[in-house]
DNA sequence: TGAATCACG
DNA sequence: ACGTACGTGATTCAA
């Protein structure tokens, strides 16, 4: 076989890593506070290289310094003048390029007055030599000029991995028939913008071409250059050959630079893995630590001795009818863990199971009648503490096998997202990585989504038992952090209780009348197609209505309507847009329309309709607590939080959720105004809370305020339209632009309005500022209940991220303190329904509100007992207000 | 897979 | 001077 050397072009694709993942420049930093951006992309580019070509001698070069120490510089003082300089957030990172280069057991090299080119074309040469296959790796197309048989030149393209590989063959096809060699002719005679040296003037890259395609280099259209006959460009070529030869030779790449490592010690060494991870864990390259640990797991690579030393074997058993009994033996925790074959576990099947601890060892097993023997039911329901990943997912897959847990004492998926919400992606894998604790993905065991398959069980049982020692491991460390953070409260006094509380309220469910539903669908049907003939037939054509490019061209294009707002991509269509263009376009009223039940037919008509349970006619839907950066729960498969409500014709969609018991109500219960007692509260501005200790419509109240009217005038609806939106801006972190744009105000006045507003409710600003300020302080923000929210883009250099940071920080004290006492209210309602031996169910909660349903004997009690312990929940500065009502269907409950 | 749109608080 | 209100999920189209 013949060798093969890999030569890199260190600088020039770092600058390449560097831009390519800019924007996420101030998301990735590392503990220490170094930037880490460019290293990773340059360490996966690497990686992937190295590991596909194997390459048995490889050396990355290195630019030694600035262009005026460099031999070009003494030819041409100017030569890569007029460059800016390198990114100071760049050049932090090349001491680590060079550590993770040298890691990899690659050489790095760089030279006095010589750049990397001349390192790369130096070995290139020599490596030609000695029958060498050389693979070079730039984002600059100079060195081109080195390609052979034997010398492939990959330039990068668009980032760092998309590659353009350049043979002879393929240069003369990119550059209409011209050789290596003429590369650097190409150079003099066209110069080079970015290393800041001309050629001749006027001669870009097509005359260059003509002139080097009929007189082969630069030396024959000199020699010929007389011949010419007279025209401006002969001119240029005779006043500019100086320039063209310096050019010449500032492009041509040294090939005998004097380099001191003989080809043969540039042979690839083994990864040192041990300093490899240690030089991981310093940068938190946590996808890579990964990586490493899988490979180890798999023994692709020697196992570390030093890392992870205890869990080395990690054993497990393979549970039997036989050894059932050494269940007995598990002592202090269990740690319980269930795979499924899909994520929505309302309709999952299991596929095995494992049980155990650090100490007695991990059973796994497929055989699931097993967890009906009397020991796992015991054991199950024993008052030792549970360790659990997700106990919500699990309590449900027990209640579908008849089986109760108690005791759950530890949810790592509840603490990790407690811990930090940020880049969580509800896997044990990867939130178990914040921790050192490295176990293989999912997704490496079982394919990703599309591609799911089951391995033999041998590989199933040894990852079900990394996960479940990976789970005892994690408790005392997250804990610890948890205490730091004094969030122990939120923890066990709140998402773990109400983890159980929504368990039972997935598995209850809310039924689906579905023969209404089919026939709402039906008539929404008739309206889609009654509309879309009348639109084909005003349009003059037919086209796709759903597809907003093809509406554009429609609108904007062939019926020249003047657009009115862009996309990324062209002329919005967007709802506004429409509207304001309806007035005077009648048609256009038509597509709003559409739009309108083309999105309650396919959303919520068919949508509902092909997730009902067939079994009850229920909608079984899953919240997901360990989401939402605020604390909010969110809803999936379906989103039970966003059912119509806005407009009547959507409203309807509500009468096909009606009681799962004839006779029975739907009973509702809301939240007034919570986050704006929310913000009296934390402000504790005397303004604000006044006005809520009266019980006065709040936005009546600030447009009193805001407009300067006594008590006895009359708020006009506008006035109040106006308040309204003042008090959501302030909420959401308020911008004079903003507020004038919803209010079609001018920016002046929207900026005197906001003003008004804070010499108004002064403590409003006053919190406002110090908030902002505390977020930049310490780098997260905390609800009344001490959850978190960090904010590492709080100190982004870039305008734009910063100010989203500062808007959060102020809005996420609001709705995640509204979203805690919510919660806090579930719980106790669950737990006095439970005292009182209420019939009743809480079904389903949509961030202010709660929806039940209850025997109608149950009525009164609920209208007294629900606000009671809803507004109870906590105890702020100013009064919260629920209000309650009740129907036979959730749409007569109004 | 991302963008656009629209449903909710 | 910067761009321009917070938090979600589902569907559809078009690469």
């Amino acid at each position: 076989m013949t060798k093969t050397l890999l030569l890199i072009d260190g600088n020039s694709l770092a600058f390449r890593a560097f831009y390519a993942m800019h924007n996420q420049l101030d998301r990735m930093i590392s503990h220490n506070g170094l930037h880490t951006n460019a290293l990773v992309a340059f360490n996966n580019f690497f990686d992937k290289i190295v590991d596909k070509l194997q390459p048995d001698y490889a050396l990355v070069a290195w630019d030694a310094g600035k262009g005026i120490s460099t031999f070009r510089g003494k030819i041409f003082s100017d030569y890569k003048g007029g460059r800016q300089t390198t990114p100071p957030e760049l050049s932090e990172q090349f001491p680590y390029l060079r550590k993770m280069v040298d890691l990899h057991g690659i050489h790095s090299y760089e030279l006095p007055s010589f750049e990397a080119d001349d390192i790369i074309g130096t070995y290139a040469k020599k490596a030609e030599q000695a029958g060498l296959l050389t693979t070079i790796i730039t984002g600059d197309r100079d060195l081109t000029q080195l390609v052979s048989d034997r010398v492939l030149v990959q330039v990068t393209k668009k980032g760092v991995t998309d590659l353009d590989a350049y043979t002879p063959d393929f240069l003369a096809k990119k550059w209409a028939g011209i050789s290596p060699a003429q590369v650097i002719d190409m150079k003099a005679l066209t110069g080079d913008s970015s290393d800041n040296y001309p050629g001749v003037t006027k001669v870009g890259e097509k005359t260059a071409l003509r002139l080097l395609n009929k007189y082969g280099s630069l030396d024959g259209i000199y020699k010929n250059v007389d011949s010419m006959k007279a025209s401006k460009l002969k001119e240029n070529l005779v006043n500019d050959r100086d320039t063209a030869y310096r050019a010449q030779t500032l492009a041509t790449i040294k090939c005998d630079a004097p380099v001191e490592i003989a080809l043969e010690d540039l042979v690839v060494k083994p990864i040192d893995f041990q300093k490899l991870i240690e030089f991981y864990e310093e940068l938190d390259f946590k996808v890579q630590l990964a990586k490493i640990h899988s490979m180890q797991k798999s023994g692709m690579i020697p196992e570390n001795d030093e890392v992870d030393n205890d869990h080395k074997t990690n054993y497990f058993t393979e549970l039997t009818a036989a050894n059932l009994d050494h269940l007995t033996e598990i002592k202090d925790y269990l740690t319980v863990y269930f795979q499924t074959d899909s994520e929505n576990y309302h309709q999952a099947s299991i596929l095995a199971f494992v049980i155990g601890n650090e100490q007695a060892g991990y059973f796994v097993s497929d055989d699931i009648q097993l967890l009906n023997s009397s020991v796992v039911r015991k054991l199950f329901t024993s008052s030792i503490p549970k360790y659990v990943f997700n106990a919500k997912e699990l309590t449900v897959l027990l209640d579908h096998l008849g089986l109760k847990i108690n005791n759950i004492q530890f949810d790592f998926l509840l603490v990790s997202y407690l811990l930090n919400t940020t880049d969580n992606d509800n896997k044990l894998s990867t939130l178990a990585s914040r921790f050192k604790i490295y176990i293989e993905s999912d997704d490496d065991v079982f394919g990703s989504k599309s591609k799911f398959k089951i391995p033999e069980s041998e590989v199933l049982f040894k990852h079900l038992s990394q996960k479940a020692s990976a789970i005892s491991r994690l408790y005392a460390p997250s804990l610890r952090e948890l205490k730091d953070n004094e969030q122990e409260d939120l923890y066990y006094k709140i998402e773990l209780p109400l983890s159980d509380v929504l368990a039972r309220m997935e598995i209850n469910g809310i039924k689906l009348d579905q023969a209404e539903l089919s026939d709402l669908g039906k008539e929404f049907d008739e309206k889609i197609s009654d509309l879309e003939q009348r639109i084909y037939k005003e349009a003059g054509e037919k086209f796709n209505i759903n597809s907003p490019k093809q509406l554009a061209e429609l609108l904007f294009v062939k019926m020249q309507i003047p657009p009115i707002k862009r996309t990324k991509t062209g002329f919005s269509t967007a709802a506004s847009v429409l509207e304001e263009l309806a007035d005077k376009y009648p048609f256009v009223a038509l597509i709003l329309q559409y739009r309108q039940f083309a999105k309650l037919n396919s959303t919520y008509v068919k949508g509902l309709l092909d997730v009902v349970d067939k079994n009850d006619s229920k909608i079984h839907t899953r919240y997901l607590q360990t989401l939402t950066q605020t604390g909010r729960l969110s809803s999936v498969d379906p989103n039970m939080q966003n059912i119509p409500d806005r407009d009547e014709e959507g409203k309807r969609i509500r009468k096909a959720f009606v009681p799962s018991h004839p006779g029975w109500q739907i009973f509702g219960s809301d939240y007034s105004q919570i986050e704006l007692r929310v913000l009296a509260h934390v402000t504790d501005d005397d303004n604000l809370k006044k006005a809520f200790a009266e019980g006065e419509d709040i936005h009546a109240a600030t447009a009193r305020s805001i407009f300067g009217l006594d008590p006895s005038t009359k708020i006009t609806f506008e006035q109040r339209r106006r308040a309204k939106a003042v008090n959501f801006g302030i909420v959401y972190g308020i911008s004079d632009f903003g507020l004038a744009q919803r209010l079609g105000i001018s920016r002046q006045e929207g900026k005197e309005i906001i003003e008004t507003y804070f010499r108004e409710f002064p403590k409003v600003r006053d919190w406002i500022d110090s908030i902002i300020a505390l977020a930049h302080k310490q780098g997260f923000v905390e609800t009344i209940a001490h959850r978190r929210r960090y904010l590492p883009e709080i100190h982004s250099k870039n305008f734009n991220l910063r100010s989203f940071a500062e808007r959060t920080a102020t809005n996420t004290p609001i709705q995640g303190s509204a979203a805690d006492i919510i919660k806090i209210a579930m719980i106790n309602m669950d737990k006095v329904l439970a005292e009182k031996n209420l019939k009743s169910k809480m079904l389903l909660q949509v961030h202010d509100e709660l929806i039940f349903e209850c025997p109608p004997e149950e009525i009164s009690i609920l209208e007294s007992l629900v606000p009671k312990i809803m507004d109870s929940a906590v105890k702020l500065r100013v009064p919260l207000k629920v209000e309650a009502h009740h129907g036979d269907n959730w749409y007569d409950e109004k």
